[in-house]
DNA sequence: CGGCTTTGACCCGCGC
DNA sequence: GCGCGGGTCAAAGCCG
């Protein structure tokens, strides 16, 4: 038949157009699906007008399409419809198409829209490859840094059984770090060269603590379920300051017989986040009350105290206060252990902090500048690697000072020098954006040892595991870094925004269900005094931050922002 | 009316 | 022992 070829060279056309410009594809479907639904509307009033009588009983409505040609064929008055044939069907309508309008009948229309439903079927096969694609691409990469850290992690467990040896200990540490360096380093960055030797030096001013941290960072490798080998001992030791209703602040036993309460009558360790925000509080999926509130010695910013009111007597409380120095940065300092399940924006935040414990436990919390204690753990190896990562560079250390054993991270600095914008964090997106077209956040991060006791402190409880195998402590070490980066990001409000709106567009088709997150009062920070939430950042937490939140939590994983540290 | 914030008082540990 | 500073308590007031 004559229209036959007019048929294929069209189907070759918008195959080409599918590959070429799916915009234009999908605005041509949906213009020709529009129009089909139309002309099918007015077909169908059509024929329930003229045949409704005379074939009264028939279901023509139910048997639309197949049916279509032949009355269509009566309608046009001649014999191009076939009779009852859909592939007959397909021929009339392509050639319909290609006539004038005059000449276009709804089955014409309506088999514009069955191609374009092939086209856009072709469409969608191309992007599911496409994706397919770089998902294998990004799962090797998943298992090569697996394959590094487990290698790692091999090489630390053997150190730390020589630890008699602190001369060794030392040079295996460096070495050990070094090492990471090369294997993630395909970002080598020569600031994270400075910063490594910087710790090296540390390390030498600090060996005996670094020993120290060795030996708890071992117990804490050695799996989370023996929390009491933690350090935190020590910590309390350092801690003896603090009165501290100390039945408030030990954890309650764990319902998987996890003896948390070996971790310390006392207080613990503390992870301290900093932040810019303009927000009173940054947003981690908590509730909070406030209870007090202090001018602390050189600092015009007062102090506020929080205390965690999603559980009746949950012990976790925060400090926040503003940077004396830049009064755009909020610190925000975690104590005490969730005694209640956490949404999954607030385990977001809880295994950020819970990273940054990982480290506080494992080193030696008497440190000179606690930059040993990081060298010595594997969880630097997160640090490091995220400096050796364009956009991320990372770095935390922990305080001396302070009466409790404290790390800091430091969120509030953008790599490449962004840092004094002065803005939340937004700059992620598009700005520093890594060749390959890969999400601008998404990098490879390092996992580490799981959390300790104090890591748990912001988690739900969890169900009790044992000693976790290596294999399932990977697995959870890197979920651990992957949320802890995600949660740096969700730190800021306008950064999440922004991320979010940008999951949604790439992922409007697929998911997006995940858009909204159902958060109770409509903020995850369910801080009641937030009147300021609400004309600042955080609290663009509403639906969309709170999107982000749960989408990260979930799983597309993202590289952490800056931090650095500070001390308290 | 309940929950929250505010704010002054109080407690405690540390340093001198 | 005293002063200082950090942290907490609790009454009063505010707010939805």
């Amino acid at each position: 038949m004559e229209t036959r070829p007019e048929r294929h060279r069209h189907d070759h056309v918008h195959e080409q157009e599918a590959q070429e410009g799916r915009e234009e594809d999908e605005a041509v479907m949906e213009h020709g699906a529009a129009l089909s639904l139309q002309r099918g509307a007015t077909l169908f009033g059509r024929r329930h007008d003229e045949e409704a009588g005379r074939r009264r009983g028939e279901i023509r409505e139910v048997d639309f399409f197949s049916r279509d040609s032949g009355a269509r064929g009566q309608d046009d008055g001649g014999g191009r419809g076939m009779p009852g044939g859909g592939r007959d069907d397909i021929n009339i309508g392509l050639d319909l198409m290609t006539t004038t309008a005059a000449a276009t009948t709804s089955a014409g229309e309506e088999m514009m829209a069955v191609k374009n439903q092939k086209i856009e079927a072709s469409a969608v096969e191309v992007e599911l490859r496409r994706v397919v694609e770089e998902n294998r691409r990004l799962r090797s990469m998943l298992e090569e840094l697996t394959r590094s850290y487990g290698a790692l992690y091999q090489q630390l467990l053997q150190v730390t059984q020589h630890r008699q040896h602190p001369a060794d200990l030392m040079i295996n540490r460096s070495s050990l770090a070094h090492t990471h360096l090369t294997t993630a380093a395909s970002h080598n960055t020569s600031s994270t060269r400075q910063l490594l030797e910087a710790r090296a030096s540390s390390t030498t001013t600090a060996q005996p603590h670094a020993v120290a941290g060795v030996e708890d960072e071992a117990s804490d490798g050695a799996g989370e379920a023996s929390p009491s080998l933690s350090n935190g001992g020590n910590n309390n030791d350092a801690d003896g300051k603090r009165k501290a209703s100390p039945d408030a602040m030990a954890p309650p036993p764990r319902e998987n017989g996890e003896q948390v309460s070996s971790e310390l009558p006392g207080r613990k360790a503390r992870v301290s986040v900093r932040a810019r925000s303009e927000a009173p509080m940054i947003s981690d999926g908590c509730q909070w009350r406030k209870y007090g509130q202090k001018m602390a010695k050189g600092n015009p910013c007062p102090r506020a105290y929080y205390r965690c009111t999603m559980a009746v007597a949950c012990p976790v409380r925060k400090q926040v206060q503003r940077c004396a120095e830049d009064k755009t940065i909020l610190v925000t300092t975690y104590e005490g252990h969730h005694n209640h399940p956490l949404p999954p924006a607030a385990t977001t935040m809880a295994n950020t902090t819970s990273a940054a414990a990982a480290m506080l436990l494992s080193g030696p919390v008497t440190s000179h500048d606690g930059a040993a204690a990081l060298h010595g753990h594997p969880a630097a190896a997160l640090f490091h690697h995220s400096s050796s990562i364009p956009y991320a560079s990372t770095m935390a250390t922990l305080s001396a000072s302070a009466p409790f054993p404290t790390i800091t991270l430091d969120l509030t600095q953008a790599p490449g020098g962004l840092a004094g914008s002065g803005g939340l964090l937004p700059h992620g997106l598009g700005l520093h954006r890594p060749p390959g077209g890969i999400h601008p956040v998404v990098a490879p991060a390092m996992p580490f040892p799981a959390p300790s006791p104090l890591a748990s402190m912001f988690l739900p409880q969890r169900a009790p595991t044992g000693l976790p195998t290596p294999t399932g402590l990977v697995a959870r070490q890197q979920q651990s870094v992957m949320e802890t980066v995600t949660a740096a990001i969700a730190a800021d409000p306008n950064f999440t925004t922004a991320l979010a709106a940008a999951i949604s567009s790439v992922m409007a088709g697929a998911g997006a269900a995940h858009q909204a997150q159902p958060t109770p009062r409509g903020s995850n920070t369910g801080n009641a005094g937030d009147q300021a939430n609400g004309s600042a950042g955080a609290a663009t937490a509403g639906p969309t931050a709170a999107g982000a939140h749960a989408a990260s939590a979930e799983s597309p994983r993202f590289a952490t922002q800056s931090c650095t540290t500070s001390t308290t």
